[in-house]
DNA sequence: CAGTGGTCTAGACCACTTT
DNA sequence: AAGTGGTCTAGACCACTGA
């Protein structure tokens, strides 16, 4: 292991250890006591310990006081952990797909009441209104809708800037950087349009991300909204006694 | 602040910036310096850092480097996190409501495969069937199924055991913690038994978790489907960029 | 009782923002 | 330049597990 500049110590720890627990360098899936990595890898305890918190959130070990730390097989099956979702294109990479992004529709709208709400602008401030499909070998997998206030995306975007990352838009074409959404999540029937889109009959049932994205000052930016292809793409979560 | 035992340092320091958060103790959003936080409160920077850094996780509050640490209005609206729900009882309270608990069924069936494999025991192992129907003021809100292997529940249980939370009843009962649990979200119309039990129209479009619950050293304990009343109980989730 | 993870400390240095 | 949060260290003591 070679300690580098960049990363931080914390996130090449743990890196590395990920990597060996998915080679299964670990017999039997215990893994050397934290005293015995840090001294291997020749950094602190303390650091050892951060990069085990974080590969034990995620769930990929965990940890038994007195006893040891030991690789969790289960955990290393999940391939989108629900709340680290960022990208929609790096969700389906991570599934295993090679995925293609299709601009539907760049417009401008009027924000209705409560789009003008959750964005906290006035009601009926132009939005920029942005549609996109994500597909899979032309299987459709993932609609969404973002709606961005103009005082936040002043200007027009072309297709080509549409089709990036949504954070990757923001913080080129309006240099503002998104750090977080807060989403709601929502089953429906899916409408005739929207079904006819992602190619499954309508009513289908489908789950939804209703969602508003803020940067690190908890300024909304986007108002989005996104549906998902059930049988293509099916999300997981860890649910905890104690948040970790 | 009283600094006890029990609890630990970082847990009694995070309920009180919490607290005082909630308040609205701190003037315009601005929460006082690391440093400063730890000589009043007498403990370390460390300490602080830890509930400091486990209220920006739940979304109370947003630091920035070199400026400071401010609340975030947005995340004090946040009622039940996702990650964080762990009996439903508890979620109904956070919800505002004073639920009710009825135990619809008390059986005993075979694992079909799929149960089986989930569970790791043999198909055609006894499981122990329990499902359970949790109201507000008779409006019926979620609708769980639990099924536990004989091997782990092995003696018959009653209506009262029953009503009870699963990891609850899973101590009492069976002598075994529940850790943490392993939940796929998959949206579904509802079919006419579950929707009558819930109160509403066949084929409604309800969200599901379909999941597994297990002890801290990642063995099965507990499969278990619930349903949910999306226009009494809405999930809210926080995505982030970087996994905090 | 030796070894493990859990908690906490005091202090160093860095990167960044603000004045 | 001063102040803030971000990272890392070395070491102490505790709680718990298992031989």
């Amino acid at each position: 292991m070679v300690i580098g500049r960049g990363p931080s110590l914390t996130e090449q720890v743990t890196a590395h250890l990920k990597a060996r627990i998915t080679d299964g360098a670990f017999e039997e899936g215990r893994i050397p006591s934290e005293t015995e990595l840090a001294s291997d890898l020749g950094v602190s305890r303390t650091t050892v310990r951060d990069a085990l918190s974080r590969l034990e959130h995620e769930g990929a070990i965990y940890r038994r006081q007195g006893s040891g730390t030991f690789v969790n097989p289960q955990g290393l099956q999940i391939r989108s952990r629900l709340e680290e979702i960022w990208g929609y294109e790096q969700l389906l990479r991570d599934h295993g797909y090679t995925p293609a992004v299709r601009v539907l529709s760049l417009r401008t709208e009027s924000a209705s009441a409560p789009d003008a709400e959750a964005l906290e602008v006035a009601a009926g401030t132009p939005l920029l209104v942005m549609d996109k499909l994500f597909l899979e070998d032309d299987d459709p997998v993932v609609l969404t809708s973002n709606r961005f206030p103009r005082a936040v995306v002043g200007h027009d975007a072309d297709e080509a800037d549409a089709a990036r990352p949504i954070y990757e838009f923001l913080e080129r074409q309006a240099g503002r950087k998104l750090a977080y959404y807060l989403s709601d999540l929502v089953p429906v029937a899916l409408q005739a349009d929207r079904a006819d889109l992602l190619g499954v009959a309508a009513g289908t049932p489908a789950l939804s991300f209703e969602e508003v994205g803020y940067d690190a000052e908890a300024r909304p930016l986007v108002l989005a909204a996104s549906y998902f292809r059930d049988d293509l793409l099916r999300f997981r979560l860890m649910r905890r006694r104690t948040p970790a």
